[in-house]
DNA sequence: ATCAGATCAAAGCACTGCTTATGATCAGGG
DNA sequence: CCCTGATCATAAGCAGTGCTTTGATCTGAT
């Protein structure tokens, strides 16, 4: 059955007659005479009786029209909802964010898009990179936010890379070590030190840092957790390399930190599949989210 | 919102792809994917994600499909309710039928009905030629039985007229009146007798064929029930005139009744309003009345 | 009696909408 | 590593749906 069908006999129902519901259309009268015409050869009895001064619903017509009535009502909350999603006023946005992100950019763009539209619901996923691009592809999220070392961490097919910026990377020293008091730091420097590493990807990025001055870092300690990877640092356990991110998110008040090109630095940006920008809510919170990181 | 395309947006959710949903249709894919960018468009945000290996739904996706499974939902049963209209699985016929009708021919119709389709329903309301065609009009009942005398009672325009029979009228007379030995009676040896009549179309009968004979007949007293018309000349109150199928529905043990062609007939049949045959029941009942009248 | 309103019917044309053809991208297998 | 087969989109073309136009009938009211 032919649901436009159904609604243009709703109309003439409501209607009262053929030509006012034509009217209501703007068609002209044949043309939904024609469409019950053939609803009612589709359905096979007589809806309406035809009289001159308009038309009255039979038995079938009246039990049609309710079925028409519920039908109008679902696609007039269905327009309604789009309308809503469409014009921010519903919606949820799903964010996978590594951690050092989770607890600086993210919080500031979810205030932003939260004040500029009170009606978004966001969740957000702490991850580091590899998880959040899983929970990216397996529909978990809509926006992930990931950092990668020296090439950009395009994920795999289907998913767009969107970089935000780049920060550097700082040298974390406990505070009494022997270093703390040079001027200069170079990762020669270092060769004999403890190290305390963070996530795969960091620890690799050590590694390289470390490779690049002719050693292999000794390493003792492994957290991803840029509190504990503080903690461990300021208690003379091992140095460590942390983003800038890390320690504007948190400063142990006791480490000492030193900076210089010699670390590195580490591009951070957003991941989304390929078309989900079309989704309102999500292209709101990619737009905060680029708003912040450039101004 | 075109409602057909919500239900090919829900095709495609349902079969994970564009493609399938083609398929599942009888259409090329390039249709469907027509048809899901025009319901993306009308919306104004992206319902699913293309990706390589199918589609998947987005947030306004998921929304959407919950609106388009219910629009589906009440298509569906709309379909099974005028399937059901359609093969006599279910409907309601109203009928109104002068009284004798109505303890006569009527419960061997409904009778007949209800045997050949137990799922319909039918009501009865009694009434007298004149409420039945008001009731046929304002739409209460679908199908009056009604009598007429002389002329066939034709109702106004928009009305069809079926006749299903004639039948004579009949003299009915006191057990014990003087005429009731008598071999022959005709309406000239009436006149100087007490009439009970019945409806107004009845008396009317009455009066033509009393004027026929060269009187006008002393009216004592009125009803239109023929038990209370049989039980008031069987007591000797007065003569009158009944049709056949009032003596057939009920008859007074003790009234004599003479058959002469002398009292007329009466001509019985169906009103409709154009084109209420074309809902099933209605066709239903009427063939019944028509099967019972003729054969 | 005429007019205004309703209806149906037939014929014509325009536009919607499906098909065909093509190209791009991605996953899996030899 | 390339090839095959799957997905998608886009563009162009044609056909058929479906709307309009026109004309006629009928009822009811002025």
């Amino acid at each position: 059955m032919d649901p436009r069908r159904l609604l243009i006999f709703r109309e003439v129902a409501r209607a009262g007659s053929i030509s006012a519901a034509a009217r209501a259309l703007g068609w002209t009268q044949p043309a939904v005479s024609q469409h019950l015409r053939a609803l009612e050869r589709e359905t096979g009895c007589a809806l309406l009786l035809r009289g001159a001064g308009g038309v009255e619903l039979t038995e079938p017509g009246r039990a049609l029209l309710t079925r028409a009535d519920a039908v109008a009502a679902h696609l007039h909350m269905a327009e309604q909802e789009m309308a809503a999603l469409t014009t921010l006023q519903r919606g949820t946005v799903r964010l996978a964010a590594f951690p050092s992100a989770a607890a600086t950019l993210v919080p500031r763009a979810v205030a932003g898009l939260r004040r500029r539209h009170p009606d978004l619901d966001v969740t957000l996923a702490e991850a580091e990179p590899p998880e959040a691009v899983a929970l990216l592809e397996e529909g978990a999220v809509d926006l992930a936010l990931v950092f990668g070392y020296d090439d950009e961490p395009v994920g795999p097919a289907g998913l767009v890379w969107l970089p935000l910026g780049e920060e550097p990377v700082h040298l974390v020293l406990p505070p009494d070590h022997r270093l703390a008091q040079r001027r200069a730091v170079a990762p020669a420097d270092l060769a004999e030190e403890p190290w305390v590493v963070g996530c795969p990807r960091c620890r690799e990025h050590a590694v390289l840092v470390c490779a690049g001055a002719g050693f292999e870092p000794q390493v003792r300690h492994v957290s991803d957790d840029y509190v504990v990877v503080q903690n461990l640092v300021a208690v003379g356990l091992g140095v460590a390399l942390l983003p800038r991110s890390a320690l504007e998110a948190y400063r142990h008040p006791q480490v000492v930190v030193r900076e210089s090109a010699a670390w590195g630095t580490r591009t951070f940006g957003v991941l989304h599949r390929e078309g989900a920008p079309a989704v309102p809510a999500t292209a709101a919170a990619l737009r905060e989210l680029v708003g912040l990181a450039s101004g």
